[in-house]
DNA sequence: CCCTGCCTGCTG
DNA sequence: CAGCAGGCAGGG
């Protein structure tokens, strides 16, 4: 599920519950969730740390302890995390829950099963995550038109699969990538190789408004997020294309539309997006 | 590069 | 019941 605005939101609302908590304990109820090391040296390593930041990287969230060690985690499609009293109803397919200091508990809950944690040691180089792979973070100041058309400008395939490559630019998901299409007025399947130096630019400038538009949009309490358990995100109503095909365009009306670009799902007006026309950020 | 597998649950 | 779901790694 959660793209860069979720998990930016995710780390917001969790950074200030779990900064200077101990791990007192660790449960691991499903060990396929941990890649590395093993669930046990996992547990065993952490229990009795200290937490003293979270941060975010691409859709990875990082736990960072004062020991320098870091648990690194991917939420994938259904993954959540809480903060919860321990006496809390516990969550279907919780995985794994860590004990803390000041009788709170972090727990793990996903229902496919895909999201993924990693421990690396301090001094630990991390080859595991996958972090070391990813690109440009989109609010980097280095993210212009020029970067995207070195990596793309000669690339024959959708623009649309070039916005989801975590190794060029990292966060973007399949609903961010057809919502800034959609305010680029870029249409998704438009091959990289069309799209002119002012339309580069337009797309590096939507990427990072929209992101942090839809992280602003995403605010919400410490206690609104636990009541929602972590599944109520606050901005899809905003969301302007995505989840609205077969509805009038928001800007003139025409019928979105589907269509499967790579494999995934792609919502997109026809009109707004079958010309080119000026953009919103220039 | 495209394709599949990984999982469960919801919708038509 | 098939098909689909906002992600990614790995294999051919």
């Amino acid at each position: 599920m959660p793209e860069l605005p979720e998990v930016e939101m995710i780390k917001r609302v969790l950074e200030p519950q779990l900064t200077g908590n101990t791990i007192d304990q660790i449960t691991i109820t499903n060990a396929s969730v941990i890649a590395h090391p093993t669930a046990d040296k996992f547990r065993r390593h952490l229990c009795g740390q200290v937490i003293s930041s979270l941060s975010r990287r691409g859709k990875f969230l990082m736990i960072h302890m004062k020991s320098g060690d870091r648990v690194i985690l991917h939420l994938r499609m259904t993954g959540c995390l809480l903060v919860t009293p321990p006496e809390y109803p516990p969550e279907k397919h919780t995985h794994l829950i860590f004990q803390l200091s000041a009788g709170k508990e972090l727990r793990f809950s996903d229902t496919r099963r895909f999201g993924r944690f990693w421990l690396i040691q301090k001094g630990e180089s991390d080859s595991y995550s996958g972090i070391h792979k990813l690109g440009m973070e989109p609010f980097s100041e280095s993210l212009n038109g020029a970067y995207l058309e070195k990596h793309f400008g000669k690339s024959r395939k959708a623009i649309k699969k070039c916005l989801l490559e975590q190794n060029v630019v990292a966060g973007i998901g399949n609903i961010y990538s057809d919502e800034i299409l959609f305010k680029a007025k870029i249409h998704p399947s438009a091959p990289a190789n069309t799209l002119n130096a002012e339309e580069w630019q337009c797309l590096a400038a939507t990427i990072s408004k929209q992101l942090a538009y839809f992280i602003e949009k995403n605010s919400i309490t410490a206690e609104e997020y636990l009541e929602g358990k972590g599944k109520e995100y606050r901005n899809t109503p905003f969301l302007r294309v995505y989840g609205h095909a077969g509805e009038p365009c928001p800007d003139c009306g025409e019928m979105l539309v589907r269509t499967v670009i790579g494999n995934r799902s792609s919502v997109s007006c026809p009109r707004c997006q079958g010309i080119r026309r000026c953009c919103t950020y220039l």
